[in-house]
DNA sequence: TATATATTTCGTTATATGGCGAAATATGAT
DNA sequence: ATCATATTTCGCCATATAACGAAATATATA
């Protein structure tokens, strides 16, 4: 009961949802995640952190980024669950809104997204990071 | 998403998963839910009340008792949930023991059930409620 | 009507958890 | 080696929630 209740306890979570339904197919770097949730990515490396403690998403290390994608091994053994899932969020606005943001995360250049960030984070003024000189 | 996210959070949550178990397929009333956690009645009313908002379980009320069970709407709404969820559980050991304790509820002769409870509160002095002369 | 009992509501308390920013870590680039 | 950057870890704070007991409510019984 205890792996099934963490499951549970680890999807009980608005955006840990948003992350599964974004992780589900296809793999992304956490900055994209960061980008789609607005979330700071301390708070969102910990939600991935739980996710992939429990089973749900697999972790992929390449140079200094790291991806995650809902892991198929889980998948298979929780096939009732993600139909179920995949079932009820399809029809829910908020997660069409998280598939369209993704669409401009994707067509963001690379520099853009996990740098200075003019449009990652709008609302802060630009400025560089560890102030040279 | 909203309703999808309050249901995984009812059910992410031991004593209620263990309610939703006990109350699939057969109908019990409070007391024989409170014997079967060992939780305070006030506590167990107050998750029913929380599964019941959540159109998880139904309820009936037939005198001073209040009897629950999980709805049949809900089941058919959510199959596959269900099904994941009964899957996942008949392997669990805690899941048998509540099994064979509503056995021993079952057998218990009504008045003993929710009345001065020499069974019920094994560890505390038995004691007349009311003390009546 | 008055009393007993099953359940719920209310108020309080302790713990769990999500959020952030700062610091630490790891890796690529200069 | 030094710096920049992606990610994670840590410490802190605010909020949510599970637990209890006491009080309130509802209903059956004397």
């Amino acid at each position: 009961m205890k792996e099934t209740l963490n499951t549970l306890k680890v999807l009980a979570e608005e955006n840990r949802l948003r992350i599964f339904m974004a992780l589900h197919g296809q793999e992304l770097c956490v900055c994209q995640i960061v980008a789609l949730l607005g979330l700071a990515a301390s708070t969102t490396s910990k939600h991935l952190a739980l996710m992939y403690q429990a089973g749900i998403v697999d972790q992929r290390k390449e140079g200094r980024w790291a991806h995650y994608q809902v892991s198929r091994e889980w998948l298979r053994g929780n096939s009732r669950l993600a139909a179920w899932l995949s079932g009820e969020l399809e029809k829910s606005p908020r997660m069409a809104a998280d598939c369209r943001r993704l669409e401009e995360i994707f067509a963001m250049p690379p520099e853009k997204l996990c740098q200075p960030q003019d449009q990652c984070v709008p609302d802060k003024p630009v400025r560089r990071r560890g102030g040279k000189k």
